[in-house]
DNA sequence: ACGTTTGTAAAGTTAAAACTTTACAAAAAA
DNA sequence: TTTTTTGTAAAGTTTTAACTTTACAAACGT
């Protein structure tokens, strides 16, 4: 063990990064993003942005800005520690909950945005009558409703699911 | 009518292009795959690359580029028709559960792959048992559990919504 | 008060993605 | 067979995203 072990950890602590990241970038987060929340998922104790500046093997302002993306997203938050001047950031709770719930009411207003924007556009060409627009009609009509299926999708998710008591 | 008409219908072709991409760009299509797809749904027929080419203003290439990954979402196919040389493609029928059902086996397949390895890793560390590596043993089964939680949101809209038959 | 530390904005650089041009093999037409 | 057309690979270019360095205001300590 000691040295050894150490580095058999740290490795381990890679291999999770790594995959984990993977996951996460499958939801708009990117490399950094991922990697970074994956640290502080890990890390026992809050971490200051030299902790993951070191950590990472990147700079203090990469991590300033990736850790503002990771609170936007609700996977990570300030915490204060007495005595301690610097920044304290660690990974929130209910890890699941949190994610899916700030992910999917993304998804939900981004879609609603676009939702009414197809129906303006929807409600301009039935203004003006002609019979060659028919078809065009008929697409923006199959357009929205593919939007309202994915709408319902992702309002399943959000009533159902995070009811659950779970991660 | 005439000259203004068909102004104005091409602009709204292109509010509709604009809104619908913005949609397909939030599973992982980049702006050209999402802008052709649209493309190819409002236009009547099959199109040819150089008319793709021409309607996007981008070049063939980009166009043969995009539409190999269009039909690997499944989203598009090669269609036949008798005496035109060129290759003609069109959007598939069905969109909404085309689209989904690709789209969710393939984040059910990468989220497998990030399950089995996490699966390994534990597995590796349960083999050399330190008691220092109990914080980390349970955040590795934390984040398995996560993985699970998602397989699980993503297997229901698999089996309860593509039952439904929709746009 | 004055020097230090800390976080981040702004400017500049590097790396990656998107795109175009050129080149060419496969298929069709002559 | 030879010539032309078509789709795409390979190489080269441009554009965008990611990152670093520098600079500086705000907060802290003395």
């Amino acid at each position: 063990m000691g040295e050894a072990n150490e580095t058999n950890l740290e490795r381990i602590n890679n291999q999770i990064i790594s995959e984990f990241s993977k996951t996460l970038e499958m939801f708009s987060l990117n490399k950094t993003e991922a990697q970074l929340f994956v640290t502080l998922y890990l890390h026992e104790k809050p971490m200051t942005l030299d902790e993951m500046k070191d950590s990472l093997g990147k700079s203090k302002t990469a991590m300033s800005y990736a850790i503002r993306r990771l609170q936007e997203f609700n996977l990570v938050e300030r915490v204060w520690q007495k005595g301690v001047r610097k920044d304290l950031y660690e990974t929130r709770e209910e890890l699941y909950r949190k994610f899916m719930k700030t992910y999917v009411n993304r998804w939900l207003s981004a879609l609603n945005k676009q939702i009414n924007n197809l129906d303006d556009i929807q409600d301009n060409l039935t203004r003006y009558p002609d019979e060659h627009q028919e078809a065009l009609k008929h697409k923006i009509h199959e357009a929205i409703t593919f939007h309202h299926s994915l709408e319902e999708i992702f309002t399943n998710i959000k009533t159902n699911d995070f009811l659950r008591k779970d991660v």
